[in-house]
DNA sequence: ACAGCCATGTAACTCGTTACATGATTAC
DNA sequence: GTAATCATGTAACGAGTTACATGGCTGT
């Protein structure tokens, strides 16, 4: 009974299934660690719509409770929360992955524009993709300790390692991109025929 | 002046850049043959409203002529078009890629899931992923023969070549981590310390 | 005769973003 | 005292989607 919810609600709920209550701030904080590197990082009114939402469809209980003088609510997914993430999960089709890959659209077109700003923005991507390799390391890391089969962490770890080996790929596709243009660029001045 | 213009208005606009005059139709195939692998397949309706656009903006030019009768536009690409473009990837921040990976969502919370649930859109997706990659091939071999340095399908070919790698991790991805949870799931059944 | 492709749009809607607003507590 | 972080939202907007509508031409 209603499957009718964007997926970034079910993205939401999810990180609500840790075992832990959180406030809308905390939940936009565990988003922007871990659902941003292959989903979305949503902006901070949206965790607050959609959180409304899910209090509304009785999937999260919002607890609103006095903190050093001021109000503060957490939520907690419900046990109707957690049965419709499994329906979600087991009877909605799950869908081919959406990349919308900035530098490889510009790579398409890179005829219209100087080689050099091309093979700039692939050095600077490279790079981009290494740092974002990084980042995810330390989130790797913080699992430690419960990250096997049968613990609380054993599926974060499990993406956070798929990953691990895409931002590898892509900083190592940039970079044989950015060689074979340089290679061209320096083994004939501008055109071909020239001995 | 002006790069007001979302992204994928750029995109289309790009499209247009391979010395060929088109239709809206075919406009909206050449997306779905190339730019769905990396960036989105717009609806058909959003290539008629961003090519109005375009035109407005004086990016394109529609010329309408009759065909068998009926009335049938193409656009072309105008001079200030290319240098809109060319502003655009020159001056315009590049950004990082955005992935909306289902599959790696659903995995993430794959604990509230029956594990051969899991299992199955493991599976699914790897095969997935090499029907995309046999489609990309489709589109790398169109290519030859003006894929070389300074012909013009060459970006087109560096960006298919990227894909290809690309579709193929992905395939590998899904296939280590489901040899991961089967090899788990075989190893102790339910609990660890049993031996 | 009918299905499928070619060709062109309009209308309604929703997801998600940016900008704005507020106020309290904590760290320097 | 002032900047950063915690915490919570509202309002306006835009990009992109689905659903709908139309009609000619092409192959069987």
């Amino acid at each position: 009974m209603s499957q009718e919810l964007p997926v970034t609600s079910y993205a939401l709920l999810g990180l609500l299934t840790f075992g832990d209550e959180l406030t809308a701030y905390e939940i936009k904080q565990r988003a922007d660690a871990t659902l941003r590197f292959y989903w979305v990082s949503p902006a901070t009114s949206q965790v607050y719509s959609e959180l409304a939402r899910l209090t509304e469809h009785a999937f999260v209980a919002a607890t609103t409770r006095p903190d050093d003088g001021r109000d503060v609510t957490t939520y907690a997914i419900t046990d109707e929360g957690r049965a419709a993430l499994r329906v979600w999960m087991e009877e909605t089709p799950t869908g081919f992955p959406v990349l919308k890959h900035p530098v490889l659209l510009r790579l398409l077109v890179g005829h219209v524009s100087d080689p050099a700003r091309i093979e700039e923005m692939l050095e600077e991507y490279a790079g981009e993709a290494r740092r974002a390799r990084d980042e995810l390391v330390g989130v790797r890391e913080s699992l430690r300790g419960a990250d096997s089969p049968g613990e609380a962490f054993h599926h974060p770890a499990l993406v956070a390692d798929w990953g691990l080996d895409y931002f590898a790929d892509e900083a190592r596709n940039a970079e044989r991109t950015l060689a074979r243009l340089r290679a061209e660029a320096g083994g004939s001045e501008g055109h071909e025929d020239r001995p």
